[in-house]
DNA sequence: GATTATTTTTGACGGATCGTCAAAAAAATC
DNA sequence: GATTTTTTTGACGATCCGTCAAAAATAATC
């Protein structure tokens, strides 16, 4: 840490309050309250200084992202290692999901704004493959709980569906609830009370529905996740 | 339709004129590439008259959405009227999802474009309506066919699982899964060939996980849905 | 420590594009 | 055919992005 240069250093301490500044305008006001010449005021450099650390607005945005997307990797990497067997294991890594949607609403934002073409296009090839990364090293982490539970003979998938088609669907069926939950006027009419309990009752039916043993019935779901919330995550 | 005054004739088509210009420049250059000035170049009218049209670039863009909602609803009415067993005709439902996005892969990127509040925001509440009121059509569909389960006693839902949790369930895993399939960059690495089977084996899994019959081992799959695309979609 | 070279910062500027509005043109009415 | 109403026009103001030559700060050299 100390080995820095204290030029270095400045860059990097500046580099952080521009995301400091940047942050709550995305999230106030959205991908067009993102203005370059306000965040120039804001943290007291010219525009183009501003323009030195990142290339384009749109760069601050994935720059945002990447900050809060380690989060998830920790919440992941601390449920997989959840003593117990793989189906419980998985409920733990739901729970990790879902802890950080509700702790870093904002990450959902940005996401949404760089799945748009236009914008992604605008940023940088290694800032996309940080991303990348720290997406794919999740989905291993959840690959790697349906090769145990294989391994444990809990779960038999059929011929030619891998892992990671599992996965997909898994990762499919969360990201599209919170992202329905997230733009809640669709929500409202369903009259959903706890939207993530539903979505957590619908992970553990597709489970069952792969015959991913212990099978829902056989277990208490609300002492399993007290467990979890308590033993992984301290209780928030 | 012929009882419309000359005038609101032509309104009426360049309207359409205005929407069949810009759709391509949205659907190929994204919301960046939408623009006003070229827009009224294209039409051959000035920019004002656009602008008597529709009040903003936003309004465009979910004009774009609600010509192409229709034709999803249109689909899920197809589809709910298979003449089948209840969890058929869901399967048929999952096929006209996914008939919808494979004919007009468009309308999911104005919607993603929709969604995001920055833009949304600009929108009329009118405009809104009415894809809201779209929306809600095909969920009741859905929630219909359900409910069609639960009277002919081929599923049972839980305690306090109304048929609307379990569309939210299948419209999360689906759009889920189309969001990702269509921001193809995270999808090669987990090598799916074929994504939309696997959302459909997802789909199958979930049904089976709520215990709906037939269970998905008691019939051919392959089979029932040939026979839905022929009887149901003519085959394309 | 003075001078020169290099790096960093600055903010005025060009350019793109949105949405407006007063004036012009067209249509409707009398 | 004159007058009123509606519609169209495109020049214009405003906003905001990203650039770049000049200025300021820092480092290197003697």
């Amino acid at each position: 840490m100390e080995t820095l240069t204290p030029k270095k250093r400045e860059m990097l301490e500046r580099e952080s309050r521009i995301l400091e500044v940047a942050r709550p305008m995305v999230v106030r006001e959205g991908y067009h309250g993102l203005n370059m010449d306000r965040i120039a005021d804001e943290v007291q450099y010219s525009k183009g200084t501003i323009y030195n650390h990142f290339s384009c607005k749109e760069e601050i945005i994935i720059a945002l992202a990447i900050q809060t997307a380690s989060k998830r990797t920790e919440l992941f990497q601390r449920a997989a290692q959840f003593k117990s067997c793989a189906r419980f294991r998985m409920m733990a890594i739901g729970e990790a999901a879902e802890k950080f949607v509700r702790d870093y609403p904002d990450y959902f934002q940005f996401e949404q704004i760089l799945q748009l073409a236009s914008v992604r296009e605008k940023t940088s090839e290694k800032r996309q493959a940080v991303i990348r990364g720290s997406e794919m090293q999740c989905i291993s982490m959840v690959a790697g709980v349906v090769r145990d539970a294989i391994a444990a003979e809990d779960l038999e998938l059929p011929d030619g569906f891998s892992p990671e088609k599992l996965v997909f669907g898994l990762w499919s069926l969360t990201s599209g609830a919170y992202a329905i939950i997230f733009n809640s006027d669709s929500l409202e009419p369903l009259g959903l009370d706890d939207p993530f309990q539903t979505v957590r009752q619908h992970t553990e039916a597709l489970l069952d529905g792969f015959n991913w043993t212990p099978h829902s019935n056989a277990y208490d779901s609300d002492k399993v996740l007290q467990k979890i919330r308590k033993e992984v995550f301290n209780n928030e």
